[in-house]
DNA sequence: CCTCCAAATGATAATGCGTCTCAATTAACT
DNA sequence: AGTTAATTGAGACGCATTATCATTTGGAGG
């Protein structure tokens, strides 16, 4: 998934018995090539800007189908929509920090963290499938600012 | 908070410069005895079964003077509305594993993580004011039926 | 107790994200 | 190329939550 054309982009969606459209292309090329967190109406908008006219129920549609596949992260940062970021391999796993006055997302990742989120699981015998943890509060620049 | 009559309740509110009015009372009394995540819909049912009618536009108004006092958590797990608890001190902070297939929510408290969370804070010079922590996948029950 | 008024309430309209419907279109297999 | 089930677009719809606004009320000051 590092590097890829319009051809391993299809193949995404045909080994998932799924329609190779160039709405899905669209959708999901910008994922991959986005670093940030895109709710579903920024990807309408910056679809729109590359004449790409692909209609609020498509994408819903296709990052449902990305998600489903793992494809696509879905995240919840509680501002009333859902944001969307390319899926890493489960290894990759990273958690949210999210400055409440900027809107700053900042990664990151701590394997002490997802090994006991592990352990707290298995102690309560319950089967994780998933799992979120953010941190909300100030970055430094807004800190400072303060 | 432990143990309160109808006086200290009141308390809450006007030690915070708000109206001790008796929907706010009614809304606060059902959170401080129940020790399930409601959201606001289960919160209005339950109170006019007891014969308190609160609107709804009073019970969202409710929660969100209370959220913002901090007596109460206002919690998302990620189905579309809110649930609120009642918020313990901040050395009683726990997290919530939720059930993805009968709904039920495990709380539980892990003093390393939430050391590890203030250490990646840290790191980034982060300034954290809230986090929240949830593990979706199966309890115990519904694992094994599976 | 009585008066007063900012604060709070209730009813309902409005918002906003997301899903559903359905007729028209199209990917992709034969 | 022909066929057909999957996909799309446009807009209606659903649902949780918020906003509006006329009416009511808690509680401070007399």
């Amino acid at each position: 998934m590092t590097t890829h054309g319009e051809g391993s982009l299809k193949k995404v969606f045909r080994d998932n018995q799924l329609k190779a459209t160039p709405q899905r292309l669209d959708v999901l090329k910008l994922l991959m090539t986005c670093s940030e967190h895109l709710d579903a109406e920024e990807i309408y908008q910056r679809l729109l800007k590359k004449k790409k006219n692909v209609s609020r129920a498509t994408i819903y549609r296709t990052l449902e189908v990305l998600v489903e596949h793992d494809f696509v992260r879905k995240l919840d940062f509680g501002d009333g929509r859902m944001r969307y970021e390319q899926n890493q391999s489960p290894d990759e796993h990273h958690d949210h920090m999210v400055c409440q006055v900027c809107g700053k997302v900042i990664e990151f990742y701590n394997p002490k963290i997802e090994d006991l989120q592990e352990l707290v699981a298995q102690k309560h015998d319950f089967v994780m499938l998933s799992h979120t943890m953010h941190i909300y509060g100030l970055c430094s620049e807004c800190a400072e600012g303060q």
